[in-house]
DNA sequence: TCTGGGGTCCTAGGACCC
DNA sequence: TCTGGGGTCCTAGGACCC
């Protein structure tokens, strides 16, 4: 009998803003996406408060001004290293372990020596309480959908913040508190369809006849079905194969020069470039997309190219997203965002390089790159960088309220007072 | 006035090939 | 009057997730 264990991080980043500043605890905080655009997330005392998640921050400005409401721009630096303790604390507990998230991961249980579940539960979130300082909550049950579901209850109606499904169980009463547009795998439209067919909660969804779900929500709506009767149907990640890299951003304010695009354009390159060589993939293909327009009226250009030969190369990139750029940039238009794409991964041990392809050239290529790589690793982002990168910074997004990089700079490690 | 960023999978349709 | 069928690859768009 298959058994998962859902932990689930509470509030993730407003938690991880506490941690680093106890002052907040206990007090109504927001962290803003990163264009101190909207909010991203909420300690339990903003959600009491109705602050509602994707809010836009000029909705909730006042609160802020009047010192009724603490908001901080995304430190994503900060979140990504305390989520990678989180995970190694899981790690510790259970041999297998499938990281689905920044801040949630499956532990597979089947053949652990454990006979109390609920105990288990509570002894994961103790451990990763007292090792990292973040709160989480556990679900564990048969299938994975319905560990999602059981987590979602824990969060909200049990004290101790686990909730154990058995296999068996009759666990109808769950899955009545569940509303079907929060059941995993249900999104925005199927649960607007659901509802103008009377199923509202996550009981009445398992009541419907498989042949039905597949034809109108498909293969994986099926899934989902299954998965909520206690039969697993979503298999395991395999893990480590990833397909793209994306990085885009937001504008500070709105460009409308080519060079301004340029300019961001080639940075994001290069931020993706850095991802994919620590990662040890090539791309096969680079995409660049430019949009703009209004939040009614969006417009969004794109373009792709598949690259010559596999590459991890950044002036390689660059050259080709400057080409595309070009093709797709018009002039007279306010854009607001842009991004590239580095897509058709390949991983780095995987793949030959051509017999034409001389070696001493893709020697060359591969030390200057892990020397540009090494020299910011050890003397910060953007130590060296490519020219093109500079050209301008009116593109560069807003953060006027970031916390400090306490974990991964030396220059902002807290310090304590003795 | 002001609405993030980074991913995955599935499906339908067209191009192209034999 | 007759007008195949099957496979593969690519793309766009839609759904979902955090």
């Amino acid at each position: 009998m298959k058994l998962f264990a859902l932990v689930d991080c509470n509030n993730f980043y407003a938690s991880c803003e506490t941690v680093f500043n106890p002052s907040l605890r206990g007090k109504p905080l927001v962290v803003l996406s990163n264009n101190d655009g909207c909010v991203i997330s909420r300690s339990p005392e903003a959600k009491r408060m109705g602050i509602k998640m994707g809010q836009p921050f000029f909705e909730i400005k006042k609160l802020v001004e009047d010192g009724k409401l603490f908001a901080l721009s995304a430190n994503f630096t900060l979140y990504g290293d305390l989520s990678r303790r989180v995970m190694e604390t899981l790690f510790s507990i259970s041999p297998k372990v499938e990281v689905y998230s920044i801040d949630e991961a499956f532990l597979y249980l089947e053949g652990l020596p454990v006979t109390d579940y609920e105990k288990y539960g509570k002894f994961i979130k103790e451990k990763v309480y007292r090792w990292t300082g973040i709160p989480v909550a556990v679900g564990i049950a048969p299938t994975k959908t319905l560990a999602k579901a059981a987590t979602y209850i824990a969060k909200r109606e049990s004290e101790e913040g686990v909730i154990y499904i058995a296999p068996g169980e009759d666990f109808s009463t769950y899955l009545k508190k569940l509303p079907v547009e929060d059941v995993w795998g249900i999104g925005r439209n199927y649960s607007k369809f659901l509802k103008s067919k009377g199923i509202k909660t996550a009981y009445d969804f398992t009541l419907i006849p498989e042949d039905w779900v597949g034809r109108y929500m498909k293969i994986n709506g099926l899934r989902t079905l299954l998965e909520l009767r206690g039969k697993p149907a979503i298999p395991a990640e395999t893990g480590g194969n990833r397909h793209s890299f994306i990085t885009s951003r937001t504008f500070g304010t709105p460009v409308e020069k080519f060079e301004d695009l340029w300019s961001a354009v080639s940075t994001f390159v290069s931020l993706a470039g850095e991802r994919m060589r620590e990662e040890e993939y090539y791309a096969t293909s680079i995409s660049v997309f430019i949009s703009g327009g209004t939040f009614s009226n969006p417009f969004f250009m794109q373009e792709s190219e598949i690259l010559s030969s596999p590459t991890d190369f950044t002036p390689e990139l660059i050259d080709a997203a400057r080409r595309i750029l070009e093709r797709i940039f018009k002039k007279g238009k306010e854009y607001k965002k842009a991004g590239i794409l580095l897509g058709g991964l390949i991983m780095k041990k995987n793949f030959q390089f051509e017999l034409f392809t001389p070696t001493e050239v893709v020697r060359k290529k591969e030390s200057l790159m892990e020397a540009v790589d090494r020299i910011n690793t050890r003397y910060g982002k953007d130590a060296v960088y490519f020219a093109s990168s500079k050209i301008s910074f009116r593109w560069h997004s807003v953060q006027k309220k970031l916390s400090r990089k306490f974990t991964t700079s030396w220059a902002e490690l807290p310090v304590v007072k003795g």
